[in-house]
DNA sequence: GTCCCTCTTGAACAGTGTTCATAAATCATC
DNA sequence: GATGATTTATGAACACTGTTCAAGAGGGAC
């Protein structure tokens, strides 16, 4: 019954997180299912619980991956010299991708845990990295602002990002005459951060800016 | 084998609402079954099948019974004089209720229709009327927007307040220290607005209200 | 050739949503 | 009151689901 495949235990794993992407690509995620998934490998579905805990578990093993793509292309936009428009960027690769490979950010977005067991660390770690590079930019955007401030914009801007990108996908955005998303996340970006930037804090020199509008 | 109850077809669709909405209140999410719910009611599971098409219509009319609590507390905020005071009472509630009523407010938030099939009418009604509300109240505060600016506007505000509750509620906002959601919401609400009404368009009488900052 | 250990699986368990012929209870008619 | 029609309810089955675990098959080491 054993050693028909010459796969290393890594190299299966990496195999597994492959068959669901192409899987929940091409059927959605109503296909996905641990059978379904072992069909495809050529092994029974027993095996699987050899390469990972559990469904949940090789769910976020394929949300890491999807998250680590965002992460690359956010990493690459920090770079940029307008801090303005490294956000901007930053958020349309949010969006363009939510848009492009809809199915896995599905799985991004309406996974939820069974029975509301927390997210391992592995995985927590990259959306926190995510608002990091947000507070970055907002660092260099308002350099006046405190941490705690930064903290509370990012967690602003991002939860709001995230809204819109969810409920473009659930076409629950429900705009008479198709409207681009993309306006919508200008629109948060744009009016967002004019103010935020305007109004945050004090400057350096000691002069309000809370109020000079 | 009929006639068991006294109960009409709509007193006993009440009913099975009413069994959901404790259920998962009590239960949670992962508890909700048709078998469950059939229980709870003193039926056989097949009972159900003649009151709803099926558990994704029952769980549609418990989310509208829930929205529609909203939409009744958004409503009287709709009568203050200040509509930002309005928009900010109207946003809180949306948190509020979320917060006291999370699992209810889950259902509604992370239940997607089976093989994505389109929301009927009287329940997308709601969440139009969600989006006119808010619509109504950028009409008063800045009179001189385009009716599609309105809209754009609608749609990122709440787009935004959705996503900042969602992440709350699925404990992603991972703020150290925990942070008032409130904060955020506060926070989103006072900047987009500030900018938005004051770059929107311009001011009937013909100054550009977009560069008076 | 035997032992061992790793890899793999079949089969079972306990659940799920859904369908449908059939049975029971009531109402309407004669 | 008996008979028939209609409503109401269900048992049983179907086709799934995730998960567990004892046991079987294959290769390496001695």
């Amino acid at each position: 019954m054993a050693r028909r495949n010459q796969h290393s235990k890594p190299e299966l794993r990496a195999l597994a997180i492959g068959t669901v992407r192409t899987l929940v690509t091409e059927q959605g995620l109503d296909k996905l299912s641990v059978r379904e998934v072992a069909r495809r490998l050529g092994y029974a579905p027993a095996m699987l619980y050899h390469l990972f805990e559990n469904l949940d578990d090789l769910i976020l093993h394929v949300n890491a991956d999807t998250l680590d793509t965002l992460l690359d292309r956010m990493d690459r936009a920090s770079g940029m010299e307008n801090p303005q428009a490294a956000l901007n960027a930053m958020a349309h690769h949010y969006l363009a991708l939510s848009r492009d490979r809809t199915p896995l950010w599905q799985l991004v977005f309406e996974h939820r845990m069974n029975q509301g067991s927390p997210v391992p660390d592995w995985y927590a770690r990259r959306t926190r990295s995510l608002f990091l590079m947000v507070e970055q930019q907002l660092q260099r955007l308002a350099p006046w602002a405190t941490e705690r401030e930064r903290m509370l914009g990012a967690r602003t801007l991002w939860g709001s990002l995230h809204g819109i990108c969810v409920l473009y996908l659930g076409n629950k955005l429900d705009v008479a005459g198709d409207v681009d998303p993309g306006e919508i996340v200008d629109s948060l970006l744009r009016h967002y951060l004019a103010d935020w930037s305007a109004t945050t804090n004090v400057a350096p020199d000691g002069g309000d800016r809370g109020t000079n509008r």
